[in-house]
DNA sequence: GCCGAAGCTGAGCGGCCGCTTAGAGTGCCT
DNA sequence: AGGCACTCTAAGCGGCCGCTCAGCTTCGGC
């Protein structure tokens, strides 16, 4: 196979990024938190147990437990965004590049899919500063889809009457994953990946 | 226009069912405050005070404020249901009645979009009983649509490779509406119902 | 006029919440 | 060796949480 999320070259781990190890053990300890029980369910006192510290060891690397949310949500929304960049600027039609976008995100919702429900469902915990910096990256998010299928529309490989309308339906399709999949299931990752690209090639009418 | 939610017959108010009065004002309530902040951000007196009544007024008519979550969840999947089966008894081919399942679908998701995201997002806040009892009801929404496909490819009016698969992407696609919708964006629901509906006789290859 | 049932409030209980602080342990620089 | 910066813990503070309870009001039945 060789699509998007292939190609982007050095990505490893997931929170490489994140040092120092306490701080990175904290945060993957967020995100699991998070995902379960939701961001207001989950105590500062479960975060620090999973990560295998006192409580008090979570005000050393991070300010507040807000503070972990944007973090998650900041590197997640990056790393969803470079996905879909990856796909809409590789070479081939809006067939292709259309199918290789849908394919990577739902990939990465479902292999994913502790970060993906936290980086989707968490954004109203977030406050209005951290907010409307997410709310940026999402309409980036929105745009590279949009881009894509008006590059289709306009070359006649796609038949669509209201591209911003369809544009919505495919991204809430792929985000919708993190909702549902279960990693128990009979599906895996790169089964739904397939599945939703032919699905989403028949909704822009794709020749 | 006609279709399932209208033909129902009696339907006028969502939570006429809920009485006394002052019960079904705290349901209300409780339907907008955990819709805007969640279950677990939203407190009883919080809830009381929508209500117009002290906090000690909730335990009058519930036991618990997981027991009000349950009501509203239960009545909401009931409602849900009702509309999908409505739909997919009436007469007609499998490409009219899905389009009227989903269109039907779609704008009860947005048209009642507080209620809507309580009863989708808000399950995992149930208690293990309470959570068994709305799962049975969602299978059997699923198996609803997955009726009206299934005809749908067995007639031929249809052309789909994966029915567990396209069923379980046609019910995301609807129910992720509640998270997007906003009452303020340039779409009415009516017009999202109707886009929806035929981006979904695209994905199940309708003729 | 009296009574019991039902609806509601003000006050508050025990407990867990996010977060802080004082101080101990550890390792690097000189 | 001494000093300092960094990391972490034990203890706990103030506050809000879900929920309870004693008592007040209202109202229909007789």
């Amino acid at each position: 196979m060789s699509t998007a999320e292939e190609t982007t070259g050095g990505e490893v781990e997931p929170w490489e990024e994140v040092t120092p190890e306490a701080a990175r053990r904290l945060l993957v300890a967020a995100v699991e938190a998070f995902a379960e029980r939701g961001y207001h369910a989950t105590t500062t006192r479960d975060i620090a147990g999973r990560a295998g510290m006192s409580p008090a060891a979570l005000y050393i690397h991070y300010k507040t437990k807000e503070e972990l949310l944007h973090r998650i949500s900041r590197i997640g929304h990056d790393r969803a965004l470079d996905i879909l960049r990856t796909a809409a600027r590789r070479e081939g039609g809006a067939p292709e590049r259309l199918a290789d976008a849908v394919s990577s995100f739902v990939r990465w919702h479902a292999g994913r899919r502790t970060t993906a429900r936290v980086v989707q469902y968490e954004l109203d915990a977030l406050g209005p500063d951290a907010r409307a910096e997410i709310l940026d990256l999402r309409r980036q998010v929105d745009g590279e889809v949009r881009g894509i299928i008006q590059e289709g529309v306009e070359s006649g490989e796609f038949d669509v009457l209201d591209v911003h309308g369809t544009t919505l339906a495919v991204l809430s399709l792929c985000i919708d994953v993190a909702r549902w999949f279960n990693v128990d299931g009979p599906r895996t990752p790169e089964e739904v990946g397939a599945l939703y690209a032919d699905l989403v090639l028949r909704m822009v009418g794709a020749k």
